[in-house]
DNA sequence: AGGTAACCTTATCAAACGATAAATAGTAGC
DNA sequence: GCTACTATTTATCGTTTGATAAGGTTACCT
């Protein structure tokens, strides 16, 4: 094989350009590949293969598995990564705060609800994984229900003087009514991320409008 | 091997139990194997497997090689077959219909839009492909954009009595009011299709709603 | 009936892909 | 500077998967 005697230069290369660190702390390394990970599956889809990934992170193929068992539990781990950010309380809060205008709350929500989940990775791992099954997606759309539009709908019967309680019960159609809205704004991220088409840039005026809209729709037709 | 001696029953089996024609034209069976591979694209992705598919079909799996070349070639007849349902003047012109109150017109759109297109196959084979990157959706959008959604903005104006021309252009801000609602109906379909959600049987009741909405929502700001 | 064209299957290849074993090389502690 | 530990690589295995070749079977035509 002929080898060079002396080491001289045997490795200066560096890739990256910048720093390139051979040997990290394992934890550091996990969370290297869990991160290119994501950007990874986000863009091909969980088919991609373990050799393409491996080579984004500038490692060999068989490392990843000194990290991750099996390619599946680094997809899960990708899932759980990903989708960590909860919809909490605080989102839940923000809606029915009932010291503000409804209007006010809504483009709040609206602002940090996006700031969560509109992003490139996000709405493309959600999607992929809602295609192949994964019941994540349908426990984070009752999620959404409970938490934000049921929420939602019973402060637009308030902002309408209307009846609440118990008694009676948030109607199919008014459920649906409100996911018209949070799904019409949901698909701006879809049409930006997904469809990569190109899409106004002033989100909060979006949402002004559609908002006002929804809410005028919910008086010309009376609620329940 | 142990060859069983006489070829006594040789094949009197049926696997699909009622009709199991062995030998089609080939044309027929062509678009059996197109049928069933955009069922089972539709379910499993363009991922899935060409053994899986042949199996579906009856068929063994070389014999796909004989309708289609490979299986690239098939998929992309599956685009085209999917979408062949073209966007059409028709469509256009019930929109445009100004002998109708436009509330109608929208309805009768939505019926006939999501006729076409909120079936399983469409819904899931356009989210694969979308994210794939084919090429195919964002000419689908700008379509939309400009034989649905312009002419729709263009209506909504003539709706308010708004000025309207070449030299007052559909603004984005108008394009995208428009976008949510039809985004919003689209994920009716996402949501029943992609995430097997539970949805509301009663569409038109959700469209009218979402255009009574959106009408208000034009007049509760002004348009342009 | 018999020949023949077309439909279909069996057997198999070669590359791709997830995963593993063994060897190598950087690094920390003494 | 030596040792020991572990991060990383090289080499490779077994399966899966798209695709091909060649033989068999059905149905049509005269």
């Amino acid at each position: 094989m002929l080898r060079r005697r002396g080491k001289r230069r045997a490795r200066p290369r560096r890739k990256t350009g910048g720093k390139a660190q051979k040997r990290l702390p394992a934890a550091d390394r996990e969370q290297q590949i869990l991160s290119e990970a994501i950007r990874f599956f986000a863009e091909v889809g969980f088919a991609g293969q373990t050799r393409e990934l491996a080579q984004r992170v500038g490692i060999t193929q068989p490392l990843l598995y000194r990290y991750f068992p099996t390619k599946q539990d680094l997809i899960e781990r990708v899932f759980k990564e990903v989708f960590l950010k909860r919809v909490d309380a605080r989102l839940t809060a923000l809606i029915t705060d009932r010291s503000r205008p409804l209007e006010d709350r809504l483009l709040d929500f609206y602002r940090r609800y996006a700031d969560a989940t509109y992003s490139y990775e996000w709405i493309r791992i959600y999607m992929f994984s809602a295609l192949m099954g994964n019941d994540i997606n349908r426990r984070y759309i009752s999620l959404v229900e409970r938490k934000i539009l049921k929420p939602l709908c019973a402060e637009i019967r308030h902002h309408c003087r209307l009846p609440l309680g118990p008694e009676v019960p948030i109607s199919e159609a008014e459920l649906e009514h409100v996911w018209v809205m949070h799904g019409g704004l949901f698909y701006y991220a879809v049409r930006k991320y997904v469809y990569h088409s190109r899409v106004a840039a002033d989100f909060d005026a979006i949402v002004r409008r559609a908002v006002k809209a929804m809410l005028a729709g919910v008086t010309a037709l009376g609620a329940p």
